[in-house]
RNA sequence: GACCCCUUCGUCUAGCGGUUAGGACACAUCCCUUUCACGGAUGCGACACGAGUUCGAUUCUCGUAGGGGUCGCCA
């Protein structure tokens, strides 16, 4: 960023803190696009940091391919990462219409200040371009520093279609004026276009807004990163694989932006406080799922029981899975969490806590017969139960050392035929939290049905 | 083809003329441990290349290469 361009900003922000307004324009295309997601993220980071205000605008103006459901779907992605806009669609504000398919008076009134200023001229099949001013234009960004453009040779910009419908630069400019926005965050792939926007804005006698155009996501290999890549897609590849927004959020912003902090997992009203646009980085970066992951776990893990069984339950619900008892399952839920980064994975670690019938998997079945004498410890174990007059972790704890102390082994030498015969699987909880959570009278019955195995 | 942006471990990055080039993810080994994990420790691993500027370049300049982007009556 250009000395001149750190002063205005830093000017600006001390002095007129709440005045910033910024927005996010996409156009309806369905589920949300993280390139988009996380551009809306840093504008929202902005406008939460300088107390200003974050609008969402549509921009619909292709009515073929703009559809209620793909409006929906970037809805649907903001609210889901927790990104709340001021003005738009359901939250009203002074410069709406929000969506461009209703602003064709506003529209037709800025073209004809183009006419007045002889900026536009019509072709014989109707459609309208506009007159470059052939100079050198230079983009002041915050993140690329100044960018100068050579007079261009390109042909005059087409700005209204002959049946009366405008293009994307023309309307992206009025709006931008209109709505009276003072930065525009974008990605970086609107960086060769923005001399043709300051051009626009010159015609119209307007102040452009200070640019920051934000570097690409890119796929693992370096490609570049489209609907049907792996991450790309906000519902599809987060909300329905098992992702907290959170999480996802807090991913998105360090692959554009490192927060001057000793650490990486930052909550929103952290990364709000540190935020810095004039720290986002330059280069595009790759998506890497792992790390996303990992994120995903470091958040899971923070949630409270509560909280982990509500953000699981429809997971384990999707699968079938029957919850009877929300605080055992609470609690089962809750025993698994540092085992899991996905929601997704959940269902896969708890299922035996909602069934009687679970599947003995092949090397259960295989570690129980291992051994003849196997049953008879597992029948030691069951008597030890029997027995005891409490059911509590510790209690359960207890009856299985002193029957393996019984049965001349070591608890260790119990606990993992024990674990097969109470969940059918050789990972999970411990034992004894199995156990407890299954309750005395199910521990016996998975015991009984385990000895049939052999 | 023209123009624009970018270039530190496999990935995300710190660095802003002098560092044993630091951290995170991933990977490997060890420790912990009834399993799977978590956690802890250690290790592996990078300044794209070539010229300058300088006493000294990862850092500044230029070039080359590579990657990405834009050049629509798509947005």
């Amino acid at each position: 960023m250009s000395a001149t361009c750190t002063r205005a900003y830093s000017l600006l922000c001390r002095f007129f803190p709440s005045m910033t307004r910024v927005r996010f324009a996409p156009s309806p295309t369905g589920d949300l696009h993280v390139g988009g997601g996380r551009t809306a993220l840093f504008n929202w980071l902005f406008a939460r940091k300088t107390g200003g205000t974050f609008i969402l605008r549509i921009e619909d103006t292709d009515g073929a391919r703009n559809t209620e459901d793909a409006k929906r779907g970037i809805e649907k992605g903001l609210r889901w990462l927790g990104l709340d806009w001021d003005e738009g669609p359901d939250a009203g504000g002074d410069c709406g219409p929000y969506f461009q398919s209703q602003r064709k008076d506003i529209y037709d009134t800025y073209l004809a200040k183009l006419e007045a200023a002889d900026r536009v001229y019509t072709e014989d099949n109707g459609a309208v371009r506009f007159k470059f001013s052939r100079t050198a234009i230079t983009v002041h960004d915050l993140v690329c520093g100044d960018v100068t453009f050579a007079p261009t040779e390109e042909p005059d910009m087409t700005v209204r279609r002959p049946d009366g419908s405008y293009i994307f630069h023309f309307v992206n400019v009025v709006d931008d004026i209109e709505m009276k926005m003072t930065h525009v965050f974008r990605g970086e792939d609107h960086l060769s276009n923005t001399w043709k926007h300051i051009d626009l804005f010159n015609a119209f006698g307007a102040t452009p807004p200070i640019y920051a155009h934000i570097p690409l996501i890119l796929n693992s290999d370096g490609s570049k990163m489209s609907k049907r890549d792996a991450g790309s897609a906000i519902e599809h590849s987060y909300i329905n694989e098992g992702f907290l927004p959170d999480a996802v959020f807090n991913y998105l912003v360090m692959l554009g932006w490192t927060p001057r902090a000793d650490k990486e997992v930052l909550g929103r009203d952290e990364l709000v406080k540190l935020f810095d646009p004039a720290e986002i980085h330059s280069s595009n970066a790759r998506f890497d799922l792992q790390k996303c992951q990992w994120f995903n776990a470091q958040y899971l893990r923070a949630l409270s029981p509560e909280a982990l069984f509500a953000a699981a339950r429809p997971f384990i619900e999707a699968k079938g899975y029957v919850i009877a008892d929300e605080a055992t399952a609470t609690a089962a839920v809750y025993s698994v969490k540092e085992k899991v980064s996905l929601l997704t994975e959940i269902p896969a670690w708890v299922h035996y806590f909602f069934r009687e019938d679970y599947p003995f998997e092949a090397d259960v079945t295989e570690k129980l017969k291992a051994k003849p004498e196997n049953a008879s410890l597992l029948r030691a174990a069951a008597a030890a139960f029997t027995t005891a007059t409490e059911w509590t972790e510790a209690s359960v704890q207890t009856a299985i050392e002193e029957a393996a102390k019984g049965a001349g082994v070591k608890p260790g030498a119990l606990m993992p035929l024990l674990r097969g015969a109470l969940s059918g699987q050789l990972r999970g909880p411990g034992v004894n939290t199995i156990g407890h959570l299954v309750g005395k009278d199910s521990t016996l019955r998975r015991i009984e049905r385990a000895l049939g195995l052999f």
